[in-house]
RNA sequence: UAGGACGUCGGCAAGCGGUAAGCCACCGGGUUUUGAUCCCGGCAUUCGCAGGUUCGAUCCCUGCCGUCCUAGCCA
């Protein structure tokens, strides 16, 4: 058999070990349905990172004919918020899921881990301990030292019980004592030391009210959830490695309805950007940034602000894959994919960033031409609209120099250049300010060449977008960079920290920006590209269609001049 | 001088005992009224290192080295 012809017997990449196992409990029957979930902790936005993760959830149940679940996990009422909880499961519609059913709660099940626990007491495998938290420390141990037995490790089961239920009604103080599993206190795992099941918390839960003086922990609590929902694969991030003995402990220790299984992989980190939530919430309270869906942050807010298709985001995580090797990806790779996705949508707009008058001084008095501009040249479907001219224009002061280089295809005195669907023109005299910066271009214009063609076949290198000054509109700009200015913030130098590594100008606004018309009247969230300048979306909050264009740049384009200019 | 997880191209990442996929980046070349897009080509004799088993090892075994995680009444 022949399958190196054209009919794409393509080598794809074989499933990553998360969809290995699954494949291989369904074939073995194992599990007859998939059952996964998304537990967030309703404490702040969401990230990309956690997109990585909620997607490998949902996706994972989708390709496999589960479900995938929504469910927070909102078991310390200290650091929760309803408000959260929107922002939430807007990002995870905006990502283009659906969870089963209703979102679910670890809080609605708090009677039943108090029926568990319980039952671990019961069976003498929990007690209530009343050292306090500096002498449960001092007797945990360390690595390389096993800990030491509390004294109230063997109280009776009969005072076990008395206490706990003083702690569940209140009788008892905040701090005064926990519960904890009692399992070995030289085990080589610290976190199997005697973990801790509940504390005492008298404080109001945002769903449960004051119905609870007791707070489970996450270990604890963590695999019952699971249980209850009929999770069948449990996926969490790496860190979570050393609490799989917790996870099974606890299944294995209760009477459970069903057995979860914990499985994990490596989180992600993108270079030049934080991921951690308590970062992120510094960066907003301290005003590093102006919110939490400032466009710079990696927030899923964030990047829905600065213009990126849930779509790219999508596919670059799908492409980064799953493993269980802690890695650092380039934000870059993350932008290749929003610039594939926007070069193939977006439609294509001039804009002037920083604009430069253009005369042309042979135009005949007071005329207008128009051309017909195509708004996607990848793509006849997008059709096209009519753009103005006159003799007196806008174009990039970037674009043009006294003393250009050799390879220098845009304006220098004396060389022709095109304007894109226009004319060619001809620089031949430069008008200055008092620091001799340009102010404007007196320039010639071959009126054979309307439409940018030339009849004698003339060809000419550079291609310039322009403006025409009688109807070109007044927008403001934003342009961002990376937000750190390290690639590797867990490289950060000895006594620094991330905050010392913020770029001072990783928000640049522009308010001279000149663009066309009809931007004017932009969407929001609606996205452009500006010929030359790159990926511009108008802003959620401030754009106000027809009054006031505020654009932030989503990316820029591929600049290989930058690269052949940087070489010199 | 603890336990655990992980080490394949600059960044991701396939590979699962039969002789190193793919993507990004990078480097060449072509097309182009965006120096964009698009197209073509190049880019690991080698899989952290050293031994061993085998006809054959990135895949198995042993030892070493390196990175990360763990001592919250956070998740």
């Amino acid at each position: 058999m022949d399958d190196s012809n054209n009919n794409g017997e393509e080598k794809t990449r074989g499933l990553d070990f998360i969809r290995q196992i699954i494949k291989e409990d369904l074939d073995s029957g194992r599990v007859s349905q998939v059952v996964t979930r998304f537990p967030p902790e309703p404490n702040g936005y969401l990230h990309i990172g956690h997109a990585k993760a909620f997607t490998l959830s949902f996706s994972v149940a989708e390709e496999f004919g589960g479900i995938c679940r929504l469910r927070y996990d909102d078991t310390n009422p200290e650091k929760e918020d309803e408000e959260f909880v929107r922002g939430i499961e807007e990002d995870i519609r905006w990502m283009g899921f659906k969870w089963e059913g209703e979102p679910r709660h670890a809080s609605s099940y708090f009677a039943r881990f108090y029926e568990w626990a319980v039952e671990l007491v019961n069976a003498g495998k929990a007690y209530v301990d009343h050292q306090s938290p500096e002498e449960m420390v001092e007797n945990r141990g360390t690595p390389t030292k096993s800990g030491l037995d509390s004294p109230y490790r063997n109280r009776s089961v009969e005072e076990n019980l008395e206490l706990l239920e003083q702690m569940r009604t209140g009788v008892l103080d905040e701090g005064s004592c926990v519960l904890r599993a009692k399992i070995a206190m030289d085990h080589v795992n610290i976190l199997m030391r005697d973990p801790t099941l509940y504390r005492i918390r008298k404080e109001t839960h945002h769903r449960t009210g004051d119905d609870w003086c007791i707070y489970p922990m996450y270990d604890f609590a963590h695999g019952f959830e699971d249980a209850i929902e009929g999770v069948t694969h449990s996926l969490c991030s790496l860190e979570f490695v050393n609490h799989r003995p917790l996870y099974d402990w606890f299944l294995d220790n209760v009477s459970v309805p069903s057995r979860p299984h914990q499985y994990e992989f490596a989180r992600l980190n993108l270079s030049h950007t934080i991921m951690s939530k308590r970062y992120l919430r510094k960066l907003v309270e301290d005003h590093h940034v102006h919110g939490w869906d400032d466009p710079r942050m990696p927030t899923l807010k964030g990047m829905r602000r600065r213009g990126y298709p849930a779509a790219a985001i999508r596919k670059f995580i799908d492409e980064i894959g799953v493993s269980k090797v802690n890695s650092l990806v380039d934000v870059e790779f993350l932008n290749f994919h929003v610039r594939e996705e926007l070069n193939r949508t977006a439609h294509r707009r001039m804009a002037v960033i920083n604009p430069l008058k253009l005369t042309i001084t042979n135009w005949p008095e007071g005329k207008i031409d128009i051309f017909t501009a195509e708004n996607n040249p990848g793509d006849t479907e997008a059709g096209s609209r009519d753009i103005k001219f006159s003799g007196e224009l806008w174009v990039e002061k970037t674009d043009y120099m006294d003393d250009a280089p050799r390879k220098w295809f845009r304006m220098t005195p004396g060389k022709e250049v095109r304007l894109k669907y226009a004319y060619y023109v001809t620089v031949n005299e430069i008008l200055r300010d008092n620091s001799g910066e340009p102010e404007e271009l007196l320039c010639t214009y071959d009126p054979e060449t309307r439409g940018g063609d030339s009849p004698d076949g003339r060809k000419v290198k550079g291609t310039l977008h322009w403006l025409s000054r009688h109807d070109a509109v007044n927008a403001e700009l934003r342009l961002f960079d990376h937000l750190i200015t390290l690639e590797d913030v867990s490289k950060a130098e000895e006594g620094k920290e991330f905050l010392d590594y913020i770029n001072p100008e990783s928000e640049l606004i522009n308010t001279e920006a000149k663009v066309e018309p009809a931007l004017a009247s932009a969407a929001a969230e609606e996205r452009f590209q500006f010929m030359r300048n790159g990926y511009f979306v108008a802003d959620t909050v401030n754009h106000i269609p027809g009054a006031k264009p505020v654009f932030n740049r989503i990316v820029g384009l591929r600049d290989s001049w930058a690269k052949i200019a940087k070489k010199g």
